[in-house]
DNA sequence: ACAAAAAAGTGTGATAGATACACTATCATT
DNA sequence: AATGATAGTGTATCTATCACACTTTTTTGT
């Protein structure tokens, strides 16, 4: 027996990227054509998302999700917010979508959003037959359905969580050096911070561990290395992540 | 036409209060009697919550649930977490009470979560035939369903939204002493303060306006009363909420 | 080999916020 | 008039934040 998906219950995905420069999110092209004449009846961007199967859990349609998109598990998710009112799929654009999809237009959609968290450079991304890729969380901007809502308290949900403990990390690689760690958090709050006087702050945070190896390959000064240590982390959990702007 | 349900979309709501003394939150009791002897099946407690509407918005079912319980409208609400695992209601008690209140026991419900805080003593509660009341939080084990996980994740919430913005207010009356403002931080964070820097940090806060009247009838030093004005508030908005503890 | 370009890396002084701590003032009750 | 209860107040130390400029190390181009 195949499995069935639940028609009124479904999960989004948003997926933030960091590529040293600025903040990205996955998003698919949808794309609609006039059967007549050809002309161009929908050209928009959404969110990643699918709905949950009957006997699936909330988190595990998320990974399943992230899986199919990435080929990755154990990527950083956290539900933030749910999106359920009864018009949110009834603009006309978004009916003939869901007619195009095979999705019965009528039914009321409850749609559970979970963020994660990438590094951009890390994966290939493959989907069916839609375009899928990267986009600055500044350019997108006209989503379709209430996904605009859904990324706007994404960012917001990130910031807070940023602020209190350290996720910044699983954008990253492995191995970063601090002017990365910094860019990070800048293009996140969308600030500029001083670069002794973060680099003062971060020096008291005793799990980010500096490594004998330094940048190779750069046309300037190489930086040092330094990694995240989990461990060292949770076992001075008084020394609380407080990251304070 | 009567308005029906929708079967697999509810709202549940963690309604927060304070009594000057501690932080309390509003239950329900949940009995099912043996049809034969009349023994106790079921004797634990819910939160109040309700299944949403066909064309009902999820905030506003959140608000007709708070209406029918207290009579007030325009209380404090917020959206922290939703619950949908296809097990979530599956325990023997939870499927003998499902069939007791005439809910088909097979249906997958996603669970939309709100908190919202009110001050204890100006209301009174009333819902049909069940004994609903204020509970301390701290005592408030064994839930019935999820919803033990739900009030913790409330209060999580509760802790990280006080840290930013003044929300606190709400659980408070009209005008407040600074000591119960003191004790409200104290019972949700499970900390103590010091008077004299407890009161330093608010100070600055112009929005806290001291008012030209003093408690009567105690049988001490009346406190000078204090009121919130979200006017001020707003106005200095780039003055930032901000509690760090 | 040398100069230029590019980012890494480093310290100090000033200000603001956090912490620890103890006594006096004012009311009601007896 | 004395007691009990809570309100209300100041100072000294420490820690965090902020503003600010120059030297170092590497690659690249000549």
């Amino acid at each position: 027996m195949e499995k069935q998906f639940h028609p009124n219950i479904s999960v989004d995905c948003v997926i933030f990227g960091f590529d040293f420069k600025k903040l990205n999110v996955i998003l698919v092209e949808r794309n609609v054509h006039d059967p007549v004449n050809g002309a161009k009846q929908i050209s928009d961007l959404t969110l990643t998302g699918n709905h949950v199967y009957f006997d699936e859990k909330l988190e595990d349609a998320a990974k399943r999700i992230l899986f199919n998109l990435t080929g990755l598990s154990g990527i950083y998710l956290e539900q933030f917010f749910t999106t359920g009112d009864p018009e949110r799929l009834k603009s006309v654009k978004d009916q003939v979508w869901l007619q195009k999809i095979g999705k019965d237009p009528r039914e009321r959609v409850v749609s559970v959003c979970y963020f994660s968290l990438l590094n951009c450079d890390e994966i290939t991304l493959k989907m069916g037959n839609r375009k899928i890729g990267w986009y600055s969380v500044k350019e997108a901007k006209n989503l379709a359905f209430d996904h605009g809502t859904i990324l706007g308290n994404a960012i917001k949900a990130l910031q807070t969580k940023l602020l209190y403990e350290p996720i910044g990390f699983e954008m990253l690689p492995e191995k970063f050096t601090l002017t990365q760690l910094q860019k990070l958090y800048e293009v996140v709050f969308d600030v500029e911070f001083d670069k002794r006087n973060f680099r003062k702050k971060v020096s008291k945070m005793n799990y980010l561990v500096p490594l004998d190896e330094k940048q190779k390959g750069v046309s300037h000064k190489p930086a040092r290395y330094y990694t995240f240590s989990r461990e060292l982390y949770e076992k001075n959990s008084s020394a609380m992540f407080n990251f304070s702007i």
